[in-house]
DNA sequence: TGCTGCGCACAAT
DNA sequence: ATTGTGCGCAGCA
């Protein structure tokens, strides 16, 4: 049929080479044909030239230079985009199922590597769930894995096994290599049988053997890539091994190398561009290797990075091991946003303050203040509208009655005062839906909760007392049932008795933690006693600090009045 | 030294 | 926005 002896070598090698990402030019075409069928370059110019004429290979000018394609690969993707082929949609891999897969067959790789033996058993649905979090928790979420995995057992890319657990399945390339059929007829039958009762005890093995074999490449024991098919099925070439792929290690400097390309490469405009670049005395490379990654403990959940920058740090989420850059979680997205007192959760752990479940349950609209999450129906009154992404909400809690004016609020701290500034819960006062932070700060955007920790003026005799007496303990919410609670269990001894302590004491205590702000307590004349009666709107409101650092000095405030370090007091 | 894999930037779609 | 391309670096034999 074809007089174009060298026709199907030809293919294979300009094949090779766009693998390689490497430009099929004549050179490297009639290299590849001289090292692997020693077909001299003159033979393999002319039947290059053949093919070109044949149309059977395009010869392209491109980035400046001449390159081969492959004619059937290059329209392959336009007969697929005609809807001619009855490939069933699952097959078709869209871009995100792509990064799934990768950070599925990923999962594998490394959990493999810790336990050996789920090459046997199957690794568990668990624990690829929390190492696919693990590496993008802004993308996924437990629910939504849980589904892809689903998927993925559906059509066959993923095997799950009688225990329940998980078998990596072969991918659509590595199918038609072993069984002889090519993936359109394989995905159409799978379609048809379907999913994995097609897999028939036997072939089902071999399929496991595959896509396990993928993850074990995954490791770094080598690559699919150096498969080649031949006549004859399978052909190892080469030797080479693959590394591994990188997996973030904090103490790796694994930020991107910029490369350099030719200008002759390069577009008109895109010489263009690089040139007024230039011009400007700025450059790419630079710019990014201005990055040092001497950041430690852990990887960015969000922008995926162990980059340094100045005055960036990384927190913990505060349920799991996700961490992330502050710098990242003051964003637009607030469910990336940090609590006030610096501590974060992450998506997948933040959870409804009032029924206490994970955006699983419904979607979570976050106070734009104390960062607590509500589900519509869990906050009252009911959240009508869905709060667009980088708008301010604000809780119930948060919301400024109309009574609480700041002219209202002693600027000194008086015992006596300050429990005079009770706050009424009115429903009619909670208007406004999207207050800004900006705007309310000035006021008394204080995150009054339903059941504040109040302190009860009585129980101030003492800082022990104020942890530890039946009246305090009554006012904290119920649920906590502190009654019950041990004195000891309460009084952390860690956190010191500020009982007794003077004016100067107290200012030492804060500039250890706010040098900044420390002052406002020797200005305020706040001694030790006058300190385990603040309230939450005195050190909002009356201190007149900026809301940010006021809320982390009250989470002090708090901790030195219980003498616990208990979230649930600060913010419940 | 040459082959190979692949990150990344750019071009094409 | 997505997909295709290939430069140039690094690992390896």
């Amino acid at each position: 049929m074809c007089d174009i002896k060298y026709r199907d070598r030809i293919l294979e090698a300009i094949d090779q080479l766009r693998r390689r990402k490497a430009r099929p030019d004549i050179q490297r075409i009639c290299n590849f044909l001289m090292r692997r069928h020693s077909i001299n370059s003159n033979d393999a110019k002319a039947d290059l030239q053949k093919c070109v004429d044949r149309e059977i290979v395009l010869k392209v000018e491109y980035k400046g230079s001449i390159s081969y394609r492959n004619a059937a690969k290059k329209f392959s993707h336009l007969k697929r985009a005609e809807g001619s082929e009855n490939l069933p949609a699952a097959i078709t891999y869209s871009k995100p199922n792509r990064k799934f897969v990768a950070l599925l067959t990923n999962a594998f790789a490394e959990l493999i590597v810790h336990e050996p033996d789920y090459l046997e058993v199957g690794v568990p649905g668990l624990e690829l769930i929390r190492n696919i979090l693990s590496k993008d928790n802004v993308r996924y979420t437990k629910k939504y894995v849980s589904i892809l995995l689903e998927k993925e057992v559906e059509i066959g890319g993923l095997i799950k096994m009688e225990n329940g657990n998980y078998l990596l399945g072969p991918t659509k390339s590595e199918l038609p290599l072993e069984t002889g059929k090519n993936d359109r007829d394989f995905s159409r039958e799978k379609d048809e049988k379907d999913g994995q009762k097609f897999f028939m005890k036997k072939e089902r093995k071999k399929t496991v053997k595959l896509g396990m074999k993928r993850a074990k490449m995954e490791i770094g024991g080598g690559d699919e890539r150096d498969y080649k098919p031949g006549e004859n099925g399978m052909l190892r070439v080469g030797r080479r091994r693959k590394r591994a792929k990188k997996v973030f290690d904090p103490s790796d400097n694994n930020l991107p190398k910029k490369r350099g390309r030719p200008v002759g490469s390069l577009n008109k405009s895109t010489i263009e561009k690089q040139l007024a670049k230039l011009n400007d005395g700025e450059s790419r490379p630079e710019s990014r290797s201005s990055f040092t990654s001497r950041e430690q403990g852990g990887v960015c959940s969000v922008c995926h990075n162990n980059r340094k920058v100045p005055n960036d740090r990384l927190v913990a989420c505060r349920e799991c091991s996700n961490k992330a850059h502050v710098s990242c979680l003051n964003g637009e997205d607030m469910m990336l946003k940090m609590y006030p007192d610096n501590t974060w959760q992450c998506p997948h752990c933040k959870t409804c303050c009032i029924c206490f479940e994970t955006s699983d349950a419904g979607y979570l609209t976050i106070c734009s203040v104390c960062a607590d999450a509500y589900h519509a129906d869990c906050h009252k009154p009911r959240i009508v509208e869905k709060i667009k992404s980088g708008a301010k909400w604000l809780c119930i809690n948060c919301q400024m009655p109309e009574q609480l004016q700041v002219a209202e609020i002693h600027p000194n701290v008086s015992s006596s005062d300050v429990f005079t500034h009770r706050l009424i819960d009115d429903d009619k006062n909670y208007g406004s839906p999207a207050l800004s932070i900006e705007e309310d700060s000035n006021h008394n955007s204080l995150p009054l909760s339903p059941t504040p920790p109040t302190l009860s003026p009585q129980g101030m005799s003492g800082v022990r007392s104020a942890a530890a007496s039946p009246e305090i303990k009554c006012s904290l919410s119920d649920s906590q049932s502190v009654k019950e609670m041990d004195i000891d269990d309460i009084i952390d001894p860690l956190i010191p008795d500020a009982t007794h302590w003077t004016c100067d004491d107290v200012y030492n205590y804060f500039l250890q933690y706010f040098p900044d702000e420390a002052k406002v307590f020797k200005e305020q004349e706040i001694d030790g006693r006058s300190l385990l009666l603040m309230k939450r709107m005195d050190v909002i409101g009356s201190l007149k600090l900026k809301l940010g650092p006021a809320l982390k000095i009250y989470r002090h405030v708090v901790k030195l009045q219980f003498r616990r370090d208990d979230p649930k007091l600060y913010w419940l």
